[in-house]
DNA sequence: GCTCTAACTTGAACATGTTCAAATTACTCG
DNA sequence: CGAGTAATTTGAACATGTTCAAGTTAGAGC
């Protein structure tokens, strides 16, 4: 992602501070208002300067993707640890994540639709952002592992995609969610994640059995697809 | 979304001339290789006119969504006159959709992805693409009252806009399919609206009907959260 | 310490979306 | 037909993402 690694100890101060300013600005201004001039500006160099180290303002985006991510992991950790009830750790995994974001709400908007660009190298279902993207995978595989659920196995191959997809739609509505405290982003998520695990516990039920060869096919069509 | 509609005859010729120039160019390079400036030289208008007509360049997106969603209009009136089953309308008109925009494909992206955009005012979810987006649920609402298929009364009331929805989910797909003939896409849309039918049918029975409530609920809280 | 190469830095230059005040044109009304 | 007003047109100017060729600096090898 970045055009070049540092290689000298003032390469890897500017690309710090080049870093570091972007995220402030991004979190204080978002992400239009913040000009890759005061970028620049706030981390000391030269406009050139932040190209040599990240190739676009996009870029500079993804690295403050992987920040979030980052402190999600942090803030979920302790439950994943001690908890193992699957409806549980789910809720609480999401919950963690619009909990996380919610400093970044009034900017998450511009962000995630620079994001949502399929044309973008940024866009999460190919391209650069594929490294982070898979860390986010990773995580909800260890949801599922970690809990006490049996999970049939062609589900569980496929559920930490879906998941993953699931967590991308929650944080979808939650940037349009202007209800006081989020509240029905919460909602939204306990309904849907109380769905979620209910309809893994009746997957092998009669009415649905017929069906769930399909619906696991489609599924893993949809989320499956690897572009670019 | 105009500026101004056009008080003369001239100020309706120059604005009819940057609409389908900038049409003819979308079509042709895509929307980030279509510049304003391009768009007025073909024009053989000044830069500055095109403002005049249209606040931004990605109002001149809008009006493309509203060419194809004509055109789509068009493409599936004959079926909708003659044809009673729910699951054929269904799958035909998104069948539709896809074939409608094949010509769009290659620029469908960033288009796309300029109007996902929540901070957007042409984000579909609220804002100047509101009469056009009614138009597109009033289409699903035909969908549905023209067939011979008994919907519950409160499932009738949120279907079409859930399908509007839905919609845009199967254009988000294939935007990335690369399959030959854009294969994928029709077996999804096969297989979803084959599903969305068989739940429809379901909707009574007692495995479901406990939850039934609460999908509605959840659904109508999802997507008819009216932003901006 | 010197030299040399790779790494790094710089700011001017470019393209493009957008704004705006001034100039021009179309239409209406007497 | 002749103002006068509203509509339209214009292009220069601005902000910003991005590129790039040229200059400067860091660190390795001797």
């Amino acid at each position: 992602m970045a055009i070049a690694a540092p290689k000298t100890r003032r390469g890897e101060h500017s690309r710090a501070a080049i870093l570091g300013a972007a995220l402030d600005l991004f979190q204080e201004r978002g992400y239009e208002a913040t000009t890759m001039r005061t970028i620049a500006e706030r981390a000391s160099v030269s406009l050139g300067s932040s190209y040599h180290y990240f190739p676009s303002k996009e870029h500079l985006v993804l690295e403050f993707y992987r920040h979030t991510h980052e402190l999600h992991l942090e803030a979920i950790a302790p439950l994943l640890a001690r908890e193992k009830d699957l409806a549980i750790r789910l809720r609480q995994t999401i919950r963690a994540v619009v909990v996380t974001c919610e400093p970044f709400h009034a900017v998450a908007g511009s962000i995630f639709s620079t994001v949502a660009n399929p044309s973008s190298p940024l866009n999460p279902f190919g391209g650069a952002a594929k490294p982070l993207r898979d860390e986010v995978v990773a995580l909800y595989d260890e949801v599922v592992r970690g809990s006490d659920a049996r999970v049939p196995a062609d589900i569980a191959e496929m559920l930490p995609l879906t998941l993953w997809l699931y967590q991308m739609a929650i944080l979808y509505f939650w940037i349009f969610d202007t209800s006081p405290g989020r509240l029905r982003t919460l909602e939204v998520i306990d309904e849907t994640t109380d769905l979620i695990v209910k309809l893994l516990g009746l997957a092998n039920l009669p009415v649905l059995r017929g069906s769930r060869r399909r619906i696991i096919g489609l599924i893993k069509s949809v989320v499956g697809q690897q572009p670019h």
